[in-house]
RNA sequence: GGGCUGGUAGCUCAGUCUGGCAGAGCGUCUGGCUUUUAACCAGAUGGCCGGGGGUUCAAGUCCCUCCCAGCCCGCCA
């Protein structure tokens, strides 16, 4: 995140003098870097924010972003930009729409005729139905906007239809409509629908607002176009024009998609995009091609990435099967989630919300391999050498990661006291860390209690925090009094305490089991539970003391 | 139908561009005093690298072919 400690910078250059890069952000770099781009260099990402923005529209943000820090690392001045594409049409109800704090709520809880009576406008020309934005698009990009921000992504969030209102689509507009034969025979490639009557720009209609596409006639010199408000399809239904016939500017409509995105990377001066891979064989090449020979322009260095499911099923804003960036990182560091984006971008991945502690004991791994703690590859090596710095606000080695599950374990309790001694009875927190690493690896604690809740889980414990209403026959009574004495006099440590257990168990003729069974439901008002020894050996001592003697006093 | 991208251990994935012993983590199993108890440690287990064919001294890796999944070839991104 910050600039890196110089003595890291890895040229990865293996010993076969190829130029093989463990790292993908860097391959990608060495294609922008034999370019000789201008500085600043631009990466760009975008999006068409018609629906709650989730976890696989930040891979337009974060794929640049390892790119752009590898270049910054080579010295070089790097503008990240995102646009968002929000003249678009809105062409379908979203089923959920989120709020600004990232609440996805139903159509019932907001204003919904706002969009319903609204199809076919441009996004920024639609009421916010949460009144709180100048617009729905303007609403939607701000969501963007704030994922990006939350997860530590500086970016610059251009808005499509300021583009257009300052003009500056209009000289490639004029461009695209001069040649507008060759550009319908560059896209007859590509599409098959593309007949005789194409023409490359979608007037709005300045009667009812809806972008038309029936355009009558273009009169260059005079830089309009004529149009009538007819119907178009969207998706598999049809929106209705008003059937007002009339003129526009350049200004006032705007490019169809496969020309618009050519025409921001000659507008933007766009050196790299990702794009997932529904553009791959479709408005990437013929975007390429609409961009050196109509525009004259060169695009921008490629990367497809594959797209995420989550849970196993595909992301899809219109069903409403999302996760957004706030979901995410309520569960998870934000370094975790970035983490996550290192990975080969050419490789599908499903986020899986049960598996989360997998990801985090990854993120881990590869913090301890860039500290040269554990013994892995020499690939691992390279990339945690190269990709760690970018991940983590700063490059801190005494930094303490608590596990993820046993965080989640300590969510039992909210006293952040209680947290921070259990962890360090534990071994997890070492007595003499500072407050900083105490806080930081705390925070770990409220992010897998969020988990643990939300997948409801095994570790979705609560410490019982007033006496369970549990009956103990008097021979159990004996022996958990006796328990009781034994961690008052001995203070064991967590595997004494366990072999102890064990030990009174017997002594009082109780099955080992339903002795331990009686532990978990003194504690954790549940049948079964973590390892009753060292659990019990991290909690406070006169806690445990007073609760094994069923004490109704409350917890310090 | 045509094209693009994927398919590697039970799970999550490295390794494929640039051929050289099939890898990691997790899980599972076993052990850690006479002990089922989710956090620890040690060891073990784990594979038709989607199928088949070819090139090669050597193929997960290169070529051909087939199967499976997703995407594009309408709109939209």
């Amino acid at each position: 995140m910050t600039e890196n400690d110089a003595s890291v910078q890895s040229d990865a250059v293996d010993d076969t003098g190829t130029d093989h890069r463990a790292f993908w952000a860097d391959e990608v770099a060495d294609k922008i870097e034999t370019r000789d781009p201008a500085e600043p260099i631009t990466i760009k990402g975008g999006v068409s924010p018609s629906g709650v923005p989730h976890i696989g529209h930040l891979n337009e943000i974060l794929r640049g972003y390892f790119v752009a820090e590898a270049l910054r690392d080579r010295g070089y001045t790097v503008e990240q930009v995102f646009t968002s594409d929000d003249k678009d049409r809105l062409r379908k109800m979203p089923r959920t729409l989120a709020s600004l704090d990232g609440e996805i709520v139903g159509l019932d809880d907001v204003d919904a005729g706002a969009l319903g009576q609204n199809l076919g406008k441009p996004l920024t020309d639609i009421p916010d139905p949460f009144g709180c934005c100048s617009s729905f698009g303007a609403h939607q990009t701000e969501l963007l906007r704030k994922s990006a921000e939350a997860m530590g992504v500086p970016i610059n969030v251009v808005s499509n239809t300021e583009l257009y209102a300052e003009g500056a689509f209009e000289a490639v507009t004029r461009t695209v409509l001069e040649h507008r034969e060759r550009a319908r025979e560059i896209l007859t490639d590509y599409q098959e629908k593309v007949d005789d009557t194409y023409v490359p720009f979608i007037p709005q209609c300045e009667s009812c607002g809806h972008l038309t596409e029936t355009v009558t006639a273009i009169d260059l010199a005079e830089g309009t176009v004529d149009y009538v408000c007819d119907a178009v399809t969207a998706g598999d239904r049809v929106i209705d024009g008003c059937g007002h016939e009339g003129t526009a500017t350049l200004r006032e409509g705007k490019l169809p998609w496969r020309f618009e995105w050519p025409a921001q990377w000659t507008i933007l001066g766009v050196d790299f995009e990702p794009f997932g891979k529904d553009h791959a064989s479709g408005s990437w090449p013929s975007g390429t091609e609409i961009c050196q020979e109509l525009l004259t322009t060169e695009p921008p260095v490629p990367m497809v990435y594959e797209w995420f499911t989550y849970n196993g099923a595909a992301l899809s804003s219109s069903s409403g099967h999302v996760i957004t960036v706030n979901e995410v990182l309520s569960m998870l560091e934000p370094e975790v989630f970035r983490y996550f984006f290192t990975k080969d971008p050419k490789r599908a991945r499903d986020f899986d919300v049960q598996r989360l502690d997998q990801l985090v004991d990854e993120f881990d791994r590869f913090e301890s391999t860039y500290f040269d703690r554990v013994d892995v590859t020499d690939r691992e090596r390279a990339i945690a050498e190269r990709a760690y710095p970018m991940v983590v606000d700063s490059v801190r080695e005494d930094r303490v990661r608590i596990p993820y599950t046993f965080a989640a374990v300590l969510g039992m309790t909210d006293d952040r006291k209680l947290r921070a001694s259990m962890a360090r009875r534990s071994g997890h927190l070492p007595d003499d860390a500072p407050e900083w690493v105490v806080d930081d690896a705390l925070a770990r604690v409220e992010k897998a209690r969020t988990w643990a809740v939300q997948t409801d889980n095994e570790y979705n414990y609560r410490l019982a925090e007033s006496l369970p209403d549990i009956s103990v026959s008097e021979n159990e009574a004996a022996a958990l009094d006796s328990l009781a004495d034994f961690i008052e006099r001995e203070n064991p440590d967590g595997e004494t305490l366990q072999q102890h257990i064990y030990d009174i168990a017997r002594e009082h003729g109780i099955e080992v089991g339903d002795f331990f069974e009686l532990g978990y439901r003194l504690f954790l008002e549940q049948p079964q539970g973590p390892r009753l020894g060292p659990f019990l050996a991290a909690v406070s001592q006169s806690f445990v003391v007073r609760r094994l003697r069923r004490e109704r006093t409350p917890m310090e």
